[in-house]
DNA sequence: CTGTTAGCGCCTTCAC
DNA sequence: GTGAAGGCGCTAACAG
């Protein structure tokens, strides 16, 4: 009994039918008449069968399995959205890869192979970086290009099926929402240079500076790479600017939370002394110490809604590359208040 | 051009050698001719072949594919974890399918069935719970038992290899630094009912009480579930017990920072008038207010370890099964305290 | 409703 | 060093 595990041939011999019966009173039950069908049932509850995915895949020519292309998965920001991309993709007997890529390009690239290589039927991406096929200029024909969703940001000079937010809006609505308190000197701590969120989040932020009549200054503007310690970092510099910003708005939330950890530890008190304001809505927004001001992004939402699009992409070869793009809500909490007398 | 695959045909066609010989100088470079080998690499170049992952599969029988089942991928715990199972998975060329339970037995059975089914050669367990095989007792033979490593936890009554740490001797050392700091009224807040974390915890917090000849009471001891808002809950029941306790050992972080947050909320100070610690040590925890004194457990060895032992059982059916106990530490920062006057 | 047949694409003997 | 051939397990097309 243990040794060579069970094949459809196994059940056939055992039921007395033929392979094709089997495979049809399994996939296809309404096809076979009772009486056959429940031999067959009773033949693989005996033999414990358990089908062969690859053969299937195989004969079938689909996986019915979609990577999930994400640049860090220690980053509780991707959670909620992988649970959407889940939710959707079980429902639909689809089973979802999730590769971390540590922003290494050339783990990217080895997993872009697998829907080539017939490993998975899609991809769905979450770093902002288009995979090989979109690299050279000229094979990057959206004939030739497999399934791919990009989630998030919007791959400049690409026009694959996208699901996103619009963060230059958002980010410009949360500086404006500093610069309505009465904030003049805002500083932004951005993301990692190279990443399309950054532009779009910087962009938003000197939009709302402009528009509020405010001068940008370079040194408002400190480099940051999403990353807890990067906030520390930024703010430690921002502490030695003059004139010393009154509020700062960070490109997400875990930045925000190091900066308000370094200004705690240089004895600041935010709001009071300086205002957070940060981006995405992490759980822990709402419980740290002050509350967190940010902005929400519908992850969850943003996880389906690209699920379904593969799953239509799927089903339909000539759909057309649509941009789809999410509402977001900047979420107002204990961390930003009126600047304090200076 | 576009339109159908490329298949090793292709390749063997245009490089005038038979498909053995390109599969040959794909696989196993060194046993054919310079000449030959050049000549295949370059139809595979012109070609753009990639193989055919399910062909191969279905031929070697070996999925190169690994599941990893984890009861919630949003758990920051977990994450570390799963970057250490996926370095060791990906520099042996084995890939690593990730898959969310949410704790839904139904869903864990489903992927426990991918060994069978040959979708994976073998599993990782993050969530304690024996997969459908272990289930009866009468079929739970070892030896019919596909490759499995356990994380973290030991399944009661099954021998499954595992990599953990001790946890009873762990939440005894914590509970144990607030009896020495002077607390006589040491809370606990667990994990969820079930969990074997849970009561591995609440006995090594029970055997620190008992020998520091403290008197435990089931007020004390309050019902979480590893979330933030079950900290937050606990405590207010907590504040309402008499005599009110003056330190808190949550059976996990996310349930400290719970507690802190809504030990705050009530007027009271960390540590000065509770104490608390917690379990996991992750990256927010030392940039809370205050920094959380916790246990750190050697997350990424962990992942390693599991991924190590998991090759070693698929290079050899024979293995015996291992319980691999790593090291923990006990990290004392600023939320834990000598007890205030009360 | 059921059986027969013919591969899916690849790798691995077995010959030469 | 290379080619021919068979088959991994399954399912879709075609007969009956």
């Amino acid at each position: 009994m243990a040794g060579s595990p069970i094949t459809i041939q196994d059940v056939a011999r055992i039921a007395g039918v033929s392979t094709a019966t089997v495979s049809r009173a399994l996939h296809n039950p309404g096809v076979v008449s009772r009486q056959t069908r429940e031999r067959v049932e009773k033949a693989v509850e005996e033999t414990g069968y358990a089908g062969n995915a690859m053969a299937r895949s195989l004969r079938r020519m689909e996986t019915r399995m979609i990577v999930v292309l994400v640049p860090d998965i220690g980053n509780p920001f991707f959670s909620e959205i992988l649970s959407g991309i889940e939710s959707v993709a079980s429902a639909s007997g689809y089973n979802v890869l999730i590769v971390d890529t540590n922003n290494d390009p050339a783990k990217e690239r080895t997993f872009a192979d697998y829907v080539r290589g017939h490993q998975a039927d899609g991809m769905l991406l979450l770093n902002g970086r288009p995979p090989y096929f979109a690299e050279g200029s000229q094979e990057a024909g959206r004939r030739a290009s497999p399934p791919l969703v990009v989630l998030c940001e919007r791959l400049p000079r690409h026009d694959f099926p996208t699901v996103r937010i619009d963060n230059v809006a958002a980010a410009e609505a949360a500086t404006a929402h500093l610069a309505e308190l009465g904030h003049r000197h805002i500083a932004h701590i951005t993301g990692p240079d190279g990443n399309i969120l950054t532009a779009e989040r910087l962009e938003g932020y000197e939009r709302a500076l402009s528009k509020a009549g405010l001068a940008s200054s370079a040194a408002l503007v400190q480099h940051g790479d999403f990353s807890i310690d990067s906030g520390r970092l930024a703010v430690r510099r921002l502490l030695e600017t003059t004139p010393r910003p009154t509020a700062i708005f960070c490109a997400n939330d875990e930045m925000a939370i190091g900066a308000i950890a370094e200004l705690k530890a240089n004895g600041r008190t935010v709001p009071a002394d300086v205002s957070v304001v940060g981006f995405d809505d992490l759980q822990i927004a709402g419980c740290y110490d002050p509350p967190l001001t940010t902005v929400r992004q519908p992850r969850r939402e943003i996880g389906e809604t690209s699920m379904r699009m593969m799953l239509d992409r799927l089903a339909n070869d000539n759909l057309d590359a649509r941009d789809c793009v999410l509402p977001w809500k900047l979420v107002v909490r204990a961390s930003s208040s009126a600047p304090g007398r200076h």
